[in-house]
DNA sequence: ATGGCTGGTAGAACCAGA
């Protein structure tokens, strides 16, 4: 069995506008294991040939038109594939695996919440809470060592944000979904990797929006992608980091990727 | 100046992202 596993997470928001870019990460970096969200692509029109010429013949798509949708994409053989359905409404935002080590990895996209923090304005933010809560429940009654990767939608920390007076009431960053992601996070003693290794106040941003015609030039970015893992198998975490440099790549996904590796 | 853009799908003065 391999010594160290590496292990990456993109939002890509679409797999099929994203194939240059992902097809670069790959060969420009020792990747075992891919995660995506956003793929927006059916499990029928993802591009499995593509990546199975790229060596990730292991996959577990759990894919839907138009919306959402993740995959896992590995050189590795997975196993005990599942999917919980954290939305309760049948969308696509959550597939894992087990490998062959005994370790879990999950991936997950959490619903971005709407525009406005308000439950009874605004039922996209109650999903978005509720999606968390169930998340912690499950986290609860978790006993295998797992990491859990991807698109949190949630920027815990002040310093997670390009300024956190400014976005205190903007979803993504408001008290009442912090305070969520931090219930989430004791349910498990999740161990926040990013992090671990970019210790706070550290600017540690993995979105900027598209809106913006140059994203360095105000950097108005969050922290919204995440990797933590089990308190159990914390010390086997050995580095990571944040692929900042792909956000200025051709065509790219407002996400960059996270990478990290597994020691045994 | 938190939407100024981007993608999918339809063929929209659409929807969603966050």
């Amino acid at each position: 069995m391999q010594r160290s596993i590496t292990i990456a997470s993109w939002n890509i928001n679409s797999v099929r506008a994203r194939m240059p870019i992902v097809e670069r990460l790959l060969k420009e970096h020792h990747v075992d294991i891919l995660c995506l969200q956003e793929t927006k692509a059916a499990n029928d029109v993802f591009p499995a040939e593509f990546f199975r010429r790229l060596g990730y013949v292991h996959q577990q798509l759990r894919g839907q038109k138009m919306h959402h949708g993740v995959a896992i994409l590995s050189r590795l053989e997975l196993a005990d594939p599942g999917s919980h359905d954290w939305q309760d409404n049948g969308e696509a935002r959550h597939v894992g695996v087990r490998l062959a080590c005994g370790i879990r990895i999950e991936n997950v996209y959490v619903p971005a919440g709407g525009d406005t923090p308000d439950r009874t304005l605004n039922p996209k933010f109650g999903q978005k809470l509720d999606f968390i809560d169930r998340m912690t429940v499950w986290s609860e009654g978790l006993r295998e060592p797992t990491l859990i990767v991807g698109d949190f939608n949630v920027a815990p920390l002040e310093c997670d944000v390009w300024s956190h007076k400014a976005l205190l009431n903007v979803v993504s960053h408001t008290p009442v979904e912090v305070e969520a992601l931090t219930q989430l996070q004791q349910a498990h003693g999740w161990v926040d990797i990013g992090r671990a290794f970019v210790p706070a106040p550290e600017r540690c941003f993995t979105w900027w929006s598209y809106r913006s015609p140059d994203f360095t030039k105000n950097d108005r970015g969050r922290r919204l992608d995440h990797m933590w893992v089990s308190p159990s198998i914390a010390a086997q975490v050995s580095w990571h980091k944040v692929l900042e440099p792909c956000r200025s790549w051709e065509r790219p996904s407002d996400h960059v990727p996270l990478i990290c590796e597994l020691n045994f």
